[in-house]
RNA sequence: GCCCCCAUCGUCUAGCGGCCUAGGACACCGGCCUUUCACGCCGGCAGCACGGGUUCGAAUCCCGUUGGGGGCGCCA
């Protein structure tokens, strides 16, 4: 007779957000790692929502959260469940706890408990519930009660001993039990807190395998105390990520920018790029290939290779890989979901042909929908067209600035337009010029700065007469500028 | 203050006792290509925090130190 072995019951994972603000790369690679997991055994992915704490959580972050997930191509197969509709269910967890004596009433106000914290931090004692209310007679809870005194319930923690489980990644977690202290399971209003609901939660739906970031890890030995308390010992299997962080190392939070989900999608990342560059953040296939499709993800990912380190999310990286993705688009697609959205940005609409000759050009030199909208900055209108101080200053550097500029003007005027015929660089050659350091001054002229899309497809976009114009104001400012000169610097 | 976790190039990582004079990627620096800038290609810089053990042999195991982080809420 064979024993059935655990790892052919089917996994269930839950990625369980708090609606108190958006989703953040934090959040987003938890749900990934979750969602990864599940995919890759042929599990359920359940979203619950645990918005317990009913005066921070907001029904527009629920909304916000769903569709970020959905963004990110992140569907869940169950739920959302919220939990804000099983108070009941938790209520009468709680009640048992209570009778059976394993919770106990709690009399002190918030504001006591949390006076009493803070001078226990002040005298350099370890914070945390004293214990106050944990053996109150029946005689002094109805007093309290008659005075009128807020009750919440806490569930009583063992005295002494060891709280100790399996990590995935972790290894075995211990800690005494003396350093957890009781906790509020449910609210002076009675409504239930987080311990509580997920405890009851994570038995109710079954979850097989608990994955969500290292700050929780603590937070684990006394949901798993509620556990056995409720006569379910036999633990799910818990995977604590190592945190992302920022700049400074520490946990990622608002101070650190831009790291809701929604920014990085309104400044046209590619949600694959992204999924692509979160899944590296603390795991790495075996063969260390870096992009990877969502398939190839599903099919390298398991917990057995997500490593312990904290990992500091690097924008730079990011930026290189939505490049990647960008640049394995096909012609027809970057033109459509990159191109028209960066157009737009910049308020500008173009022929079919001036989008092909664009789509050629800027897909080798984009990072992102915002970074090309920048690019194309200068399809203005003629009125809006400027040029910085600093970049014409770099760009008229070279010497003949003027020659260029001429030898432009006379090509434009005849040429026949196509981005080929535009083409003067023979013409600069003819004259002597070398290329590299002439065409700065066209950069400038045509796009408002010494770099940029190349000088001949931007020209073909504008238009002769356009392109002609700015040619000729560029002229125009060099003759000035050296009469200038010329008038107090006699060299 | 107490508890817990972590520690390989600037960054993300590979490495799970000999294959490591430590591999890859981003960034950076050269070169080639080239109408600028990019892309691409070639090359380079750069790391096992420190100190003890264990072992024939340690980036890999153990202990300590240091450093960093997380937690100690009627937040999750």
């Amino acid at each position: 007779m064979t024993e059935p072995a655990r790892t052919t019951e089917s996994v269930r994972v839950r990625f369980s957000p708090a609606p108190t603000g958006f989703l953040h790369v934090g959040g987003a690679r938890t749900a990934l790692f979750n969602w990864l997991f599940a995919r890759h055994h042929g599990g359920t992915f359940i979203l619950r929502i645990e918005d317990t704490d009913v005066a921070r959580s907001r029904e527009e972050w629920i909304t916000g959260i769903q569709q970020t997930l959905l963004w990110l191509g992140l569907r869940w197969d169950e739920g959302p469940v919220l939990q804000s509709g099983r108070f009941d269910r938790y209520l009468a967890a709680a009640e048992r706890l209570l009778t059976e004596g394993k919770a106990y009433e709690c009399f002190c106000t918030e504001d006591e408990v949390r006076e009493r914290n803070e001078a226990a931090r002040r005298e350099g004692r370890t914070p945390g519930y004293d214990g106050r209310c944990r053996d109150l007679t029946p005689e002094q809870r109805a007093a309290f009660a008659g005075e009128g005194r807020p009750r919440s319930i806490r569930f009583r923690t063992p005295d002494e001993g060891v709280s100790c489980f399996d990590d995935v990644v972790r290894g075995e977690v211990a800690v005494e039990w003396s350093t957890i202290h009781d906790f509020v399971i449910i609210r002076s209003d009675g409504t239930p807190l987080f311990f509580l609901a997920n405890a009851v939660d994570d038995v109710d739906m079954e979850i097989t395998h608990v994955i969500r970031g290292e700050d929780l890890l603590d937070s684990t030995h006394r949901v798993l105390a509620l556990r056995a308390a409720f006569g379910h010992p036999d633990p799910p299997v818990y995977a604590h990520l190592p945190l992302i962080v920022g700049a400074d190392r520490a946990k990622l939070s608002k101070r650190h920018g831009a790291i809701a989900l929604e920014d990085f999608r309104d400044r046209g990342y590619l949600p694959e790029a992204l999924v692509n560059y979160l899944a590296l953040l603390g795991w790495a296939p075996d063969d260390g290939r870096e992009i990877l499709t969502q398939d190839e993800l599903v099919a390298a990912f398991d917990l057995d290779r997500v490593n312990r380190s904290p990992a500091f999310f690097d924008y730079q990286k990011l930026d290189w890989m939505n490049g990647e993705y960008l640049r394995a688009m096909s012609d027809d697609q970057f033109a459509a979901s990159v191109l028209r959205p960066a157009l737009e940005r910049v308020d500008v609409t173009l022929p079919d042909d001036a989008i092909a000759a664009l789509t050629a050009a800027a897909k080798p030199r984009v990072t992102t929908v915002n970074d090309l909208a920048d690019q194309l900055s200068f399809l203005v209108d003629e009125k809006n067209f400027e040029i910085s101080d600093a970049e014409w200053a770099r760009a008229v550097a070279t010497q003949r600035a003027q020659e260029v500029l001429d030898i432009a003007i006379a090509h434009v005027e005849r040429c026949e337009w196509t981005v080929e015929a535009l083409n003067f660089v023979t013409e600069l050659k003819d004259a002597g010029l070398k290329p590299a350091k002439a065409m700065p001054a066209i950069y400038v002229a045509i796009e408002g700065r010494s770099r940029g899309l190349p000088a001949f497809e931007a020209m073909y976009v504008l238009g002769r007469e356009r392109t002609l114009a700015r040619l000729r104001a560029a002229r125009r400012r060099l003759d000035d500028g050296l009469d200038q000169a010329g008038s107090g610097t006699p060299d």
